[in-house]
DNA sequence: CCGTTTTCTTGATTTTTATCAAGTAGCTTG
DNA sequence: CAAGCTACTTGATAAAAATCAAGAAAACGG
């Protein structure tokens, strides 16, 4: 079993039959550090799996990059509104380093409910967690300080923060990265 | 035509037969000033759809209220996470004024699949708008400025800004109630 | 319509966080 | 290994926003 499969098994209980029909569909790449899997601008016409590597997605506000996460093994990533309505994407999805992912075209996307009866159950679920994600991340922004919600993230996401420079985990947690810096400083004293 | 029908009719292009089919699984509810849709803790077992009225939704953090969203005539509100995996709803949902809504239960709701064979598709398409206006909400808070902020979604959500307390928006916008108020004044000098 | 309550505004002050600038540490690579 | 990057830290200062407190305005109930 791919990780891939592995990763489909443990979240979606896809039986053993579905787990291969979905899991044909994905095609094994390599991104180098830099590649970008997805341009601002661009439609979005793949969904990747993350295999191993890390995957920033951000956006160019006047000339400043605003990182909006980090993604790393184990993450569904597309441009969900890019992907659905063919609208231009907002985000650029760049590699951090030597990225490892599965990825399914769009058209084969968009045949899973043919293929695989329980797909859009499913898939509902999923996005219903997705949901969830954001709605903390908001509830995080809404209700907690800078140093809260620094500390809040780290706890969710101790394999991104180990491994992100910090400027880029300072735009994803809406503060600077000077202020993470005096942040972990206090942990230490 | 209902307004439920009207606007089930403009969002997702059912036809007519379609349209009354998941109609007549709603039923119409008015809530009075005060009254509660949904309380925290409890599971979510229904789904509205807003008719007319203010419904606040936000959860209580150490005391304090934290003013998630407020909703409006249009919007369909739940508590998904809790809907779909009944587990505890984090918020509670308390009308701001009389609230008019249609109500769909959560056996209902489940069976649209059977019922109206595109619903699934559709459903995703409703996620996926959902979708966006989060992650609108979550870049304003990683990119913008408390102002910014306020401008951002006043634009985008006039009726809201003028029949809600101030403290309820602020909380929304992740601010202070003062700092809106100045905000405001800036704008009429 | 009047008193009460709630909401809003304003000013003074404090706290938090950003900005600017300089220096240090750690990598990378020729 | 030395030069050049890049990332990180630190301090000084400025800006943004929160807090506290008091008063004004609006809404509400009898």
């Amino acid at each position: 079993m791919t990780d891939l499969e592995q990763y489909l098994h443990s979240y979606f209980t896809f039986d053993q039959d579905d787990l291969m029909k979905v899991s044909a569909l994905f095609k094994k790449k390599t991104l180098n550090k830099g590649d970008y899997f997805l341009k601002a601008d661009k439609k979005c016409n793949q969904l990747c799996f993350i295999q191993s590597g890390l995957l920033r997605i951000y956006a160019d506000v006047d000339g400043k990059e605003v990182t909006q996460w980090i993604s790393t093994q184990g993450y569904f990533v597309a441009d969900l509104s890019s992907l659905l309505f063919q609208t231009p994407s907002r985000w650029n999805m760049q590699a951090l380093t030597t990225l490892d992912i599965f990825v399914i075209e769009r058209a084969e996307y968009n045949r899973l409910g043919e293929i695989i009866p329980k797909w859009p159950e499913t898939e509902k679920l999923f996005l219903a967690h997705c949901f969830k994600m954001m709605e903390d991340r908001i509830f995080s922004f809404i209700s907690m300080t800078a140093e809260e919600r620094y500390h809040f993230f780290f706890e969710k996401n101790r394999e991104i923060f180990n491994q992100v420079p910090l400027q880029y985990l300072a735009s994803m947690l809406g503060m600077t990265p000077e202020t993470i810096s005096r942040i972990r400083r206090k942990q230490l004293m």
